[in-house]
DNA sequence: GCGCATGTTAACCA
DNA sequence: CTGGTTAACATGCG
């Protein structure tokens, strides 16, 4: 569920309710369900990780952190963090973090920052790499200020396909790969899109959790890098350390 | 059955 | 105040 493509096809299966009033809403987050009753829903949007579903005044922010699911028009057997209902159907959030927003949205959230938004900036975001020159590049790409949405899958491919290291210190990558990390950060982000509602995504990782690099065919690095110490999978032949 | 993981935040400590 | 580390959350999979 957790990175930013899923979050786009949670978005898209929520737009039957756009525009909607809210019949029923209960949660056991820290927020007052009764704010919603009679509201209309109008919109449901993402920014990064982040699903948005917005009243005319408030709006209500979730995230499915690691563990996080929704299901629509159907419900499991735990109690949801958070139930929505409409004249036509419903929705359940389970384990995730549930935040209300009483600011414009436009106030908090910087939509080019977005790597799967049309607002996505890449002006923006290489203004932004050079103001992280000293950090290590595997950390840069998971600063979601900087690339919203994506997160350890994303980042481990999209270095695989533009051969660099994850260590490698972001000031010391020369331009043409920062053009390239920018460009792959956005396509891996919507091939991943598409490959996860195909239900293929798994197949098509070339470098997350594999054992091998399938250009080298020598065995991959798994190591916690960076502050973040995320797991990172890669090649010390093929990805260059700069 | 254990250990870990597509994530983030708050608490704690030096 | 700062930076770093740890815990907490809570579920499913190999």
């Amino acid at each position: 569920m957790p990175e930013g493509p899923s979050l786009v096809i949670s978005k898209e299966a929520l737009q039957p309710f756009k525009g909607k009033k809210v019949i029923r809403c209960t949660t056991t987050a820290n927020i007052d369900a009764h704010l919603f009753i009679h509201k209309k829903v109008v919109d449901i949007t993402t920014w990064g990780k982040h699903l948005l579903i917005c009243f005319p005044h408030q709006t209500i922010r979730i995230h499915f952190l690691l563990f996080g699911s929704y299901l629509i028009n159907d419900t499991r057997a735990i109690t949801p963090r958070l139930h929505i209902s409409f004249s036509n159907g419903f929705v359940n959030f389970y384990t995730s973090s549930i935040q209300l927003i009483e600011q414009p949205l436009d106030d908090i959230y910087d939509w080019s920052a977005d790597v799967m938004n049309e607002q996505w900036n890449e002006k923006a975001a290489r203004k932004k790499l050079r103001e992280a020159a000293n950090r290590e590049i595997g950390d840069v790409l998971l600063d979601q200020q900087i690339f919203a949405g994506v997160g350890n899958i994303i980042k481990n491919e999209v270095l695989f396909r533009i051969r660099v290291h994850p260590e490698s210190i972001t000031g010391n990558i020369p331009p043409a790969k920062i053009k390239a990390l920018l460009k792959e950060a956005v396509t891996y982000s919507f091939e991943f899109l598409q490959w996860k509602k195909e239900d293929v995504l798994k197949k098509h990782w070339l470098a997350h959790t594999k054992k091998t690099c399938p250009r080298c065919h020598i065995p991959f690095i798994k190591k916690y890098t960076g502050k973040a110490k995320r797991r990172s999978f890669f090649c010390t032949n093929c990805q260059l350390l700069y």
